[in-house]
DNA sequence: TGCAAAATAGCACGACCGTTCTATTTTCAA
DNA sequence: TTGAAAATAGAACGGTCGTGCTATTTTGCA
């Protein structure tokens, strides 16, 4: 049995799975569920074990280490954000546009996750001091994820939608901060308003940077 | 009960404090020592002893329970942020120096908790759908403080040092967001930009709500 | 259809957890 | 100085944890 790299599984390919994949990829799907509630950290091999009705040894079986189901349940959420975040905002015309779409879609799936938790944010929070596989495999998801939204800046102002003086850096900070608060107030704090100041501050930052005011409404 | 916490040995009051509550004091001191590394979740008894040098039942006796440790360690982290964060603001003028210096104190704070962590960002994470005691004086503390830094904007637009149609909420919301932003690229993705971005965004906020373009720097 | 290989179960180990109980030491006031 | 009260220690309990080890079952190809 090969360790990790089960890449595609062909999850939504033609070629079938195996069995033992099956189960895997069933498992990672049942832990990564538990580690938006209660935290990668809090992850047990014992409660996924429970919820998948098998043995513990059963699940260990198929990562070896818990910190092998850990870096496995990281991949998949990375996998997940970018289908409905990174994707979905491709297809929209480069610039402006996509930039829109990237950050409504980056909204859309923060606030969704109200009742189940953002793994980049509850994870950050959780191994900003505990070096080591898991934190890297955070990390690198991280780091890729806000890369392109550094890079859709870029574009945005080599089109001429945004002046061309712009700090691109500076602006996706800005644009992070939104996202942290409106996770922040929302899910700790149960603020019903955080979506609205989110969409708002978004404006905001466009206008700030010469985004031209009649902006299409996403 | 050598050496450790010897400091005041005075609860702020003039009162003189018993062994008792010298070594619980000391016993909450290392705690939130330990709970703004690995986690108010992650603080045990155990580890607390260790520090202290002390039996676990030693340490236990003080609290009663392992929750009332937890909130101990809350309510001493929010005592110790009023201080650092607000008191000092609070010697400002009303207004615009006085947020200036709210804020600038919370960078400071968030900044230089980059290798200790904020119980505030930290704990939201952590207790964000775990409800209890624990997470409702976390709340409880991160409410009062919010509410301040709200007041503060609204006594600025009352002030004259912003935009009459200010929305308080909205750019409590948009500060908030810097300060989480820069706790998470500096703390969790080692970024050494992070205080000088947020920096830059409370001044394009200050700018937005329509503070004189003439500001004194902090 | 048979059989090696893969998948899963069952059990045990040592470590740490919060908590309880009891014994001992220390503190502080009369 | 003494004696009651407070503070602390020590051991133990039941629990959960990750992880090895060894059976047993299931799978999928020859």
């Amino acid at each position: 049995m090969t360790d990790i790299s089960d890449q595609d599984a062909s999850n939504g390919r033609g070629r079938l799975m195996q069995k033992g994949q099956q189960t895997k990829s069933a498992i990672v799907d049942a832990a990564l569920g538990l580690a938006t509630q209660i935290g990668l950290e809090g992850l047990s091999i014992g409660a996924v074990a429970e919820v998948m009705q098998m043995s513990k040894s059963g699940v260990f079986a198929h990562f070896g280490s818990r910190e092998e189901l850990q870096i496995s349940v990281v991949r998949e959420y990375h996998h997940r954000f970018e289908l409905e975040v990174f994707y979905p905002a491709m297809q929209e015309t480069r610039g402006l546009p996509r930039l829109q779409a990237l950050f409504a879609n980056w909204m859309k799936r923060t606030s969704a996750e109200i009742d189940s938790g953002c793994l980049y944010i509850s994870g950050a929070a959780e191994f900003d001091d505990r070096p080591g596989p898991v934190s890297d495999a955070l990390a690198s998801s991280v780091k890729t994820w806000l890369s392109a939204l550094h890079r859709c800046v870029l574009k945005a102002r080599e089109a001429g939608h945004l002046a061309a003086n712009t700090d691109a850096a500076q602006m996706s900070f800005e644009l992070h901060g939104l996202i942290l608060a409106l996770h922040y107030e929302a899910r700790f704090l149960k603020s019903d308003k955080s979506l609205d100041r989110a969409q708002r501050g978004f404006e905001h930052i466009l206008l700030r940077y010469g985004a031209p005011s009649n902006l299409k409404k996403v």
